[in-house]
DNA sequence: ATGCCTCTGTTCGCTACCGAACATACGCGG
DNA sequence: CCGCGTATGTTCGGTAGCGAACAGAGGCAT
């Protein structure tokens, strides 16, 4: 199966002329589960397109701890701090889902950005999307509790992967919401019992998707529409 | 006294007839405390160089909670949505301490922005930090203790501000740190106790600011690193 | 089948912070 | 200098989540 710049929704509205042209320049990529990206701090050589991988922004704490800031599929791409004129991200990029990603050189991206007004827009509102979903993370991190943010959590998951069945063990998702790993396991069993969720050994299944919404916090709704707002 | 440029970091290394042409595309103006610049969702009409107000952005949830994400001083602007072709923010700007500020109409700042590549590539690199003190602050408030970020705020706003001594209640730090009001009266107590800090009646006045950097999280250190290494 | 490793479930005592309520104390305006 | 409003200090019981430790349980390799 050959990737087109439709799969990304970034991509799929420029101009013909211009998404034939950043294609060429693309190559297509296979990530792996537990791919790093980008280490936080190190320089970035490549923009990612995910068109069905996804992507966790993790900002690092402490040498150890750490909270997921966003997560990143074929609604955005990883790399835009190169847009904003930094070739470093201090955030850790860690494949959430495997999948595959049209990946750009960073010399290619900036010819790109300069050439194509399209782009350069467009990718600008996606940054101005994604600053503001890190300041809503801070928030709902801070007043929501467990369940509610596993719940969003899986939520944005499930529209980011192509089936209702994912990997993600306790362990992981605690390291993700920046809690202990019990916490995780008692939010999910209360999110199974009531036949929201299933789950063996890190396979998740989504069972009732409306379920989750209402146990959710407003921020999955919020940055779902933020998001529609700019750039739907 | 009037006003130059220089009082703003962001616009003082800029060259000099860029510098001229957009302090006289700016109003003077000054801002009082307590004033609101923008309510989250509304239109933006103006963009803020601080010279030497200072203005809280805090995200909005629930209807009634919030919290800060991050301040904004003479070394920073306020706007920057603009910059990536949005006109409206999410945030609520509060202003937080009174002083001056250079502001812009939005079509004086879109020409700017044009015409001028020496400021579009410094405010995109603000953008960048500011982006990721959003990031930075989603862990900060989710792992560290009131004390030590109470600490960080008190140097914070040390930085931004003219003197040693700043108005602001505990029910006030209690809004922007999402914490309690009685959270606030024991920090500040303890950090009282330890001569760090003095105050009475909303007047803090920063006795030692060693003492509050050993207090504070790493953050605080962190965000200004940052800041140097992108902008510096 | 056997054994091992990983993932999940549960328990314990503990801490930081919550929500509410009430007590004091400073300082301004009359 | 009196009174009132606002700011600060303290207390109470309650809860979400922490750190550590241990007990089952599914799956994979031999």
């Amino acid at each position: 199966m050959k990737a087109t710049v439709a799969a990304n929704r970034l991509l799929a509205t420029l101009p013909q002329a211009d998404s034939r042209r950043i294609l060429a320049s693309c190559d297509q990529v296979e990530l792996q589960s537990h791919d790093v990206l980008y280490e936080a701090g190190a320089p970035l050589r490549h923009v990612y397109f995910p068109t069905s991988a996804f992507i966790s922004l993790v900002t690092p704490l402490d040498a150890c701890a750490g909270l997921e800031v966003a997560l990143v599929g074929n609604e955005g791409m990883v790399g835009s701090a190169l847009l904003l004129g930094v070739a470093v991200s201090p955030l850790n990029h860690l494949v959430q889902g495997a999948g595959g990603a049209l990946r750009m050189d960073t010399a290619s991206f900036k010819r790109e950005l300069l050439r194509c007004n399209a782009l350069r827009l467009r990718l600008n509102r996606y940054a101005y999307v994604k600053m503001h979903q890190f300041a809503q993370t801070a928030a709902c991190t801070r007043f929501h509790m467990v369940e509610a943010r596993l719940a969003r959590w899986l939520l944005m998951t499930h529209d980011r992967s192509a089936s209702d069945v994912f990997y993600a063990t306790h362990e992981f998702l605690a390291y993700m919401l920046g809690v202990r790993r019990v916490g995780i396991t008692r939010a999910a069993t209360a999110l199974q019992r009531q036949s929201l969720i299933g789950y063996s050994r890190g396979h998740i299944t989504v069972l009732d998707r409306r379920g989750l919404e209402a146990k959710s916090c407003g921020c999955y709704e919020a940055a779902n529409e933020l998001y529609e707002r700019v750039l739907g």
